[in-house]
DNA sequence: ATATTTGTGTAACAATTATGACAGATTAAT
DNA sequence: ATTAATCTGTCATAATTGTTACACAAATAT
């Protein structure tokens, strides 16, 4: 019981610890641990236990059947994994999950949880908010995709990084990317090189500039533009 | 009240006519109606009711700045609009919301929805559910879109279509398309051309056969091929 | 039955991206 | 500090898709 932290996360944040530990004493779970590179979850698995990362970091990827990947997300703890799909019919992850680190992870039984709903009214408006949230997630990662240029992907990537700094440097048109380009290319889906070759050209047509994971924006109205 | 049917929707399934009936005498609710072609809700715009649609038709569209569109979903009565969202931080709808048909849409504000939850258990689990299952439906969407090529997008549309005929038509290997050309481009988000190139192409392969909407798998292997 | 609209098949050409390959730069490990 | 590994910039070529355009077929309305 000592060992389970869950503050900073989500689901859990209307509990007081008192009350976790108490929840925690009446119901099963199991914990486990993965290293760095271990697949924690296929993509067609079924899922029957609401995981939550208590430490380490996970990404999620969608392999298509020829091998193609595409990075979904990358989840460090502490956040739950597939939430979502614990209740739906066809209750398969979508997606592979593999530890990017060394990994804990809490695994509850479906019923456990259900009973964890029936005890706790919060427990349960924070699991439907934090469902919600996700699946706003897939949509902007649907309108990512639905984006057909990778300028234009690369664009609306700029803008959204720049919206989310924008509370703590107000005014500012720098951000910090949290992945490398390697890595980006594989978020959008593309191949790295035309990726290299559009930040080239972007940064001669003087609309940003990139250093290292440093992107600066000078002409934020062509980034506008490009997002068609 | 007499008018409101909820007949076939899939978060009211739990719930009795009478208690139905119970319930919407207390909370507070509207109905609107919307013809063929009305904008039911705008991409953008907060989504702070629970909509269901009683009656009629809507499809759901994504809208890039530059105006290509990509349809999401086709969805007919009776069934909920964006629940998903409602609860979510940034409550907005991810997409149009378009009527294809006259339609009658019921609006519960969020906080009676609440209420709703508080009164009725049953409620609140076939809405967790439908809100898994909708989850579970936009990965699969974004499945589609990881797939790069039109014939890869095209065969797996086509194995998705005959794994759902599977159950009326075991071993058959037809299925009725439920989208003319036109839309299935525009549900790839690719041209309308270059989708009927790909046709062509794959009947002269001797993988299908498309008469109408009527789709004939002949190489059933070899559209697993395309798959990536 | 005829006119109108909508859907389909096809083509040439342009634009974009993937692929594979390589050298140089950067970062991490020892 | 040096080596190894990873990341970045660039290129030529091939493959795929978009664009625009047009003729014809099919469905729908009058």
């Amino acid at each position: 019981m000592k060992e389970i932290d869950f503050s900073g996360c989500p689901i859990m944040s209307s509990l007081s610890g008192e009350r976790i530990k108490n929840l925690f004493e009446e119901i099963e779970f199991k914990i486990n641990t993965y290293k760095k590179g271990d697949i924690v979850a296929r993509q067609g698995s079924p899922c029957k236990y609401l995981n939550i990362l208590l430490a380490g970091a996970v990404k999620t990827e969608m392999v298509a059947e020829n091998g193609s990947v595409m990075t979904i997300e990358n989840i460090a703890a502490v956040r739950p994994l597939a939430s979502a799909f614990l209740f739906a019919e066809n209750n398969i992850f979508p997606v592979d999950v593999i530890a990017t680190d060394f990994c804990r992870i809490i695994s509850i039984p479906r019923d456990e949880v259900l009973k964890m709903f029936q005890k706790d009214a919060g427990f349960l408006e924070s699991y439907i908010k934090y469902n919600s949230n996700k699946t706003q997630f897939l949509s902007t990662r649907l309108q990512t995709l639905n984006i057909k240029t990778i300028k234009g992907k690369l664009a609306f990537y700029i803008l959204e990084g720049l919206n989310k700094n924008l509370v703590l440097n107000p005014g500012n048109n720098k951000f910090r990317m949290d992945r490398n380009q390697t890595e980006l290319a594989k978020y959008f889906g593309v191949s790295r090189p035309a990726l290299a070759r559009c930040i080239s050209e972007m940064e001669e047509e003087n609309i940003i500039l990139i250093e290292h994971k440093e992107v600066k924006v000078i002409n934020r109205a062509a980034l506008q533009n490009l997002l068609g």
